[in-house]
DNA sequence: TATGAATGAGGCTTCATTCAT
DNA sequence: AATGAATGAAGCCTCATTCAT
């Protein structure tokens, strides 16, 4: 059918697009974008995005959604419920390394954010955050880990990730800072969080 | 001398200018704060600001230097050298609960900072790591803080701190973060890096 | 033959679109209705209002000139040269409401008309004026109307009908003002032309 | 005061911007005039419009809000409620022409206005339709006017006037509408409503 | 012929910065 | 030094029109 094909044409067009925003994002960062960078990138004229996005903003928060679907269901995939916490935690670092550019502008730029990307960035968070305590609580009970308020746990972890994120300019002024510093920061978690005394014994 | 009244002048509305700007920013956001918001809270017309700075990117960052500034010498007031790592910590989170809003801004908005400033956030944890660190091997060395990297301590902290100072408007919708979660984050941090069966010894 | 078979469906599609377009025009006004809302409402695609019409401008032209000599033809039905002026005038008032939508944003927006369009306006006019030229002639010399230039006489009742089309949202604001206040200019004006005194005698 | 002169030049801003947009709504048409003309003729920069009008739509509203005080300022001025109708109308007409060209485009387009500007036509209206009731019921009473409802007096008057000016390009293609056909009007309505059985006897 | 995605010129609006007073 | 009106570059968005299928 011709119309299905023309239906897929847009489909395609418009995840392109998306696809470049993202990059574009990721690169110059989410306030710095115009819409005819993003339209520059994917070689359409300007007006093309708005065919596709009423506005900016709702374009940012579908590509927000979109990234936000894709990490979770990447999280998954990289995760079963019989992992130990170090797997969990280095399914999480590799999740976020398959898009870390727009991941670490996403946690920079959180403060502008539309209204509704919030609700995405939880998303993304739940997903990640269910099985950390899972196994949380399987390895609490089983001793190996130290006792400790599962919130804390996860923001702890989430806070010293997004810190490296956020200073990656620092950290990995050309690179990938999970790359970089993805496994030491691991060691260094599972370190704090670890009961050695219950090894010991 | 005439003059020397004239630049006294200038200097209290340039630093004045600097106060309500950190407000503005503090309150409005960083990219959100327009350079006639400024002047409008300081009763002073717009063209003022551009007589004290050329551009607004140098009031910012003179905005975050006097703000990092006073947040060192804050820092260095509370702390002493005798300090338990608990103490420590507490002392940074009082100097951060002095001007939280703009420290909030600063970390959230860490991505779309001019060049230089971030040299100045820079400046102000090195007052807070120097402490930490000092402490931290004092405590390492006593046997009462399990062995660990200091970039790692220090980085674990502050990204934890900041994760709490870049998401207060779920953490804490109308007040401040520090106040409301302060303590239960240093506990908490405690528990973590304490070494327990140095103790239990 | 199958060329002519294509031929009509394509003039019939053609007409389609003009009868929708003026439909548009008279709910959304003529600057407001965008080719794309008529293509909508046609339920044909934007690209085949072009292929019809080679600018909305010509569009416009014709949807105003089918009108215009579909109003003129129901004038000539409507009337025939035994009226008095009172039936003229009547009929006049009938045909309009018949297209009362159309001929009153036709009426409102004559200012951002396209150059041709003002002659089909001034067409659809010569089909009344001629009629109610040739009844005024014989009334006035029968002595049952005063005398009064033409042009004048035309204008005058011209003026009043379209004041009326003009402020429909004022003076019917749910409904055809033709309908609602129709009879009552008519008596009006029959009352200002008509010669009391020749009557009376 | 350097600050009331400040003030003083600025409404003198204003105010010229408001002239030269009521110019250029006049020349080129309501819908036709975009801000950047209006900008460009009063020999401003384009932002300076928004200086002092927030929209495009504000500055439209507040240009036929000036020229409605105007007139109807200018209609009691060139009024007094011993005129006879004649002397009404005659002033009606002389208020029309100092603006000519923008009342005939505020006639011509208002179905494309914002909401607000239908009330300042309105109060224009009104200015002129109390004398003229004023004077009407004199006369209806003296028997030198035929007796009809005041309404219909008035939108007769009001309609033919507007016919002319909503059609000046055909009545003046180059000049005054109402000095051309002005002073006919005036005795064509007159003829109209005088009552002459009255009169002749 | 019909489709509808793509185009791009052009409009409105914002806001850091300049400049005459 | 202070003022605040004026500037103009740049961003977002609309919509008539084109073109490949």
């Amino acid at each position: 059918m011709a119309g299905s094909q023309r239906q897929k044409q847009k489909t395609e067009t418009k995840n392109f697009l998306v696809e470049t925003a993202m990059e574009q994002f990721g690169k110059r960062g989410l306030t710095a974008t115009r819409t005819a960078d993003i339209a520059a990138a994917a070689k359409l004229s300007h007006g093309t995005v708005f065919l596709h996005f009423p506005t900016r903003e709702v374009l940012l928060e579908e590509v927000i959604g979109a990234f936000g679907m894709r990490t979770a269901n990447r999280m998954h995939e990289l995760l079963d419920s019989e992992c130990t916490m170090e797997e969990v935690l280095a399914a999480h670092l590799k999740g976020i390394e398959e898009n870390e550019a727009f991941y670490a502008v996403l946690v920079s730029e959180t403060a502008v954010l539309p209204e509704g990307a919030h609700n995405t960035l939880i998303m993304i968070q739940s997903a990640i955050s269910h099985h950390i305590l899972q196994v949380a609580q399987r390895e609490m009970n089983a001793g190996t880990m130290k006792k400790m308020p599962f919130d804390l746990l996860f923001n702890t972890w989430i806070g010293l990730v997004h810190y490296y994120l956020s200073n990656r300019a620092i950290f990995a002024p050309d690179g990938s800072v999970i790359a970089r510093h993805g496994s030491r920061l691991l060691t260094h978690f599972m370190d704090l969080i670890s009961e050695k005394g219950g090894l010991q014994k």
